[in-house]
DNA sequence: GCGATTTGTCTCTTACAAAAGACACATGTA
DNA sequence: TACATGTGTCTTTTGTAAGAGACAAATCGC
């Protein structure tokens, strides 16, 4: 076991660097791997989809894809889709992710948060967290603003494009950080590029505050408030955000703020 | 955690000769498969667990179990739990099931009308599906009794136990059922056991009434109203039902019956 | 303290699953 | 009518992943 210091992940520069761009077209694939490229293909496309197009997606062979499909059919990992060529997530998927949420009281507790501050401030609010070294927000409340403010569970985004991102680095060791943002993510939506060290002062700096607003960062009319929830050591388990409009003002902001802070201080503790 | 269903049997009976009956002997099996059967095995569980007692639960080499366990832990699939060497489900496993919630309306609609119903009329309501040929809870809301009455999301119960399970089999062969159906299945919890042939009348008479009721089946003290929601064409694709103390009287019965229908047929249409 | 048990990692072998490819049957479209 | 394109199911081949086992290190039980 060797997770605690980051050494856990140089595997994926042993074998060969070669086929730089897409996808090693390496030989044969086991199984598992192709069935977790599976899961995570239709997590992308976000709906059902025949299953040739599934093993062109996947980069499967077709005969494979089948089979496995099968399997994950006959398991109720995946569901036909009426006519019966297109597949989708299954109940079995619904199921073990409802144990997920019964056996993790954090992010229980924490959608009810999030749902109660975004109808109390009618604005949108998130839960969000590290997934397997990338942002994703785990739960979001639409709020009541007549144009959507984007943000849907499970959408993820780049690590320093959020307000968020700087609080759930905070404590990283250096050499992490940088392991877990990638060059592309550096590079804003408006085409301005953020240095690296730039970012990292970021962390540090919401670390000391206790958390951090970005204006204009994902997009160019919002502003986004993240607070960090800590777990039982001090360690930023996820963050509670709000997202409102960029012309917020600061009277407003600094409201919104400390009902926030006030709401992941409380998720923190009694974990 | 001593062995809590007995499951654990044969504890070192030769490997060799060990096909008895239900079990497949040893041999190899197919990494796919050993991943289904741990996530099987950790949602009947229902808590983290330790890898090597994992490997014994699901009847697999513990080499086997570290490689696959490594690889669903890397994929974020499964978690690691504090320490360190227990696991289970994890956050992604989440996130699909959120997709899957998404991608299904009926559900999304369902869990809306079962927590409605619960909070108007005071009564734990659940909705109900088939899945792979298993009554399951889908999703449950407890009502305001006192006590509480059991049926937990992601419960699986025989078919032959509930009332809704009357409904969900409507309209299907006799051999169709007779293959959902074991014969342990028809063993009720108080020890009588029930025809296959009353079951599948049972079945007929709840689909041309087009509700069922069953006193005192999964246990002496509740029934349980169940009315159908239907797809697209007739088929029954769900049921939602109240479970309800077996002494409320025959007026309130009445009474919650016509709400329950009425919710559940809005539910049907506009599918 | 000192065995007995459990945990996590590693190596080696071969049984077998992934892949290739052929086939049959739909579609669509020139 | 031919001609492409997509789908679903076979069979065959062979690269490799599942499994057995050995190991060191941690953990438990007295």
């Amino acid at each position: 076991m060797q997770d605690s210091n980051g050494i856990t992940d140089q595997p994926e520069l042993g074998p060969a660097e070669a086929l730089t761009a897409d996808k090693a077209s390496g030989s044969r694939e086991k199984g598992l791997n192709r069935v977790l490229e599976i899961l995570e293909f239709l997590h992308v496309t976000q709906r059902a989809i025949g299953i040739g197009d599934l093993a062109k997606g996947v980069n499967a062979p077709r005969s494979t894809t089948y089979t496995l499909v099968r399997s994950l059919v006959d398991a109720g990992l995946l569901e036909m889709e009426g006519d019966g060529n297109r597949v989708y997530f299954g109940k079995k998927l619904y199921l073990y992710g409802m144990d997920y949420v019964r056996g993790n009281d954090l992010l229980r507790r924490g959608r009810q948060e999030v749902d109660n501050l975004s109808r109390e401030t009618g604005e949108t609010s998130e839960l969000c967290m590290l997934q397997s070294g990338r942002y994703t927000i785990v739960h979001s409340s639409p709020g009541t603003r007549p144009f959507r403010i984007s943000s849907a569970t499970g959408l993820q985004i780049p690590l320093p494009w959020t307000a968020s991102g700087r609080l759930l680095l905070a404590g990283l060791e250096r050499a992490a950080i940088q392991d877990m943002v990638s060059d592309d993510d550096l590079l804003l939506p408006d085409g301005r590029r953020l240095q690296l060290d730039d970012f990292i002062a970021d962390i540090a700096t919401a670390r000391t505050t206790g958390y951090c607003i970005t204006s204009g960062l994902v997009d160019a009319y919002t502003k986004c408030l993240a607070a960090p929830v800590f777990a039982a050591a001090g360690k930023v388990e996820a963050t509670m955000c709000l997202v409102v409009p960029i012309d917020t003002t600061a009277d407003k902001t600094d409201e919104l703020l400390t009902l926030l802070r006030q709401r992941a201080a409380r998720l923190s503790i009694a974990g």
